[in-house]
DNA sequence: TTTAAATTTGACCATCTGGTTAAACCTTTT
DNA sequence: AAAAGGTTTAACCAGATGGTCAAATTTAAA
């Protein structure tokens, strides 16, 4: 009874500042802008958070708890590792294309203020070497070739996350700007990444 | 008789731009910062250049100029195709460990405002359609095995950018923040991003 | 040397923006 | 119904920032 009173403005902020922050980023997020999208006054941001630093802060944090989490529990599953891979792929995937500006605005967040991003980074626990321990532990067992499993990580990472923070370039330089075919492009990347992956890891 | 004028204050407010733009972004930079780093008069930089955007304009337009020539040539050489992406990655990496801020400046201004950046982007007539050929011919000639040259061109500036763009989070989440190992680790990464690309692509 | 033109500067301005405050309004309690 | 506490608003403020301008200084031309 405390989550359906009425309107709840608090969430009406969260929800509104989470779009602003999201499309704009912290520097260019304008106060009265995040009001605007609430349909509240701009004087009530600051009743409810205390400043545009902390409603930032529980945005970004939100978030960070958000993405992780859910990702590194395919990988961690009992699955053979190709089919870890596949479904870990199409997930990531999946989820940047319902949330296309997520990637572009994390990167510029966590080189604007480093400071700040390690603090609520290392506040929110999340931790990777359960995952580096099983791809090792993949490559003990001869499923997949031996190297270093940070590498494996990062070009997961990048290959899926890279096309969609560096959209407006890509489309240009390999769709001459257009918009459906760059969308068809990042959609079928749930195969291709996939394939390249696999055909590079696993033994011949 | 015109370049080692006397200190030519343009070059010393290009130089001083340059680098206040890359670290801070346009929106985080401030003309004061600038004049300070130039070691001149803020009103100076509204003689050599109108206003702030210009002066943007410049340094964005002469770093995408400055940037692209130079990596297709290598891609576009006639060496065996192995050596071609050997010595693009290896290029491409040192190219990056020299100018570390240069990807998530590029990443952030080209999501910041679209048009500006399409703008400026076709008026300088970069155009990839001679890669796409090149490894669709490799493909055809059976050096690497079939797949879209989207994806690999995609994949392999993927590799090579995303680390750099993403360093503050995947230093914390692949080495605990250790600043020495990760650079260890990004220049590892000339051989471990050819390894895994050729791994994937050349026929078993 | 004098004059004209280009360069450099300090002072200033208009605007934007995050944040504050006192009053008005609504809801709940007594 | 009246008091109290919580919520919302309009008006306002202080500081920052991009930009302007007239005057001063330096350089080049006559």
């Amino acid at each position: 009874m405390n989550d359906i009173k009425k309107d709840n403005t608090e969430d009406k902020i969260l929800k509104a500042a989470k779009t602003i922050f999201i499309r704009k980023g912290m520097d260019g997020a304008r106060m009265q802008e995040i009001a605007d999208e609430a349909g509240i006054n701009k004087a009530l941001l600051h009743y409810y958070f205390r400043s545009k630093q902390k409603l930032f802060e529980a945005i970004f944090s939100n978030l960070l708890n958000q993405i992780f989490p859910n990702i590194s529990s395919i990988l961690l599953s009992t699955k053979p590792i190709e089919e870890k891979i596949e479904l870990f792929v199409e997930n990531y995937i999946e989820m940047l294309l319902q949330n296309p500006y997520l990637p572009a605005f994390v990167l510029k967040e966590i080189n604007r203020d480093s400071d700040f991003f390690e603090n609520t980074f290392k506040s929110n626990r999340i931790d990777l070497s359960q995952l580096l321990l099983m791809f090792e532990n993949e490559m003990k067992a001869g499923n997949i070739r031996k190297m270093n499993p940070r590498d494996l990580i990062a070009n997961l990472l990048a290959m899926c996350i890279f096309p969609f923070a560096a959209k407006p370039l890509l489309k240009l330089l390999l769709f001459n700007d257009d918009h459906e075919n760059y969308n068809r492009f990042l959609e079928e990347r749930k195969k291709t990444i996939t394939e390249f992956a696999l055909n590079s890891i696993l033994p011949k």
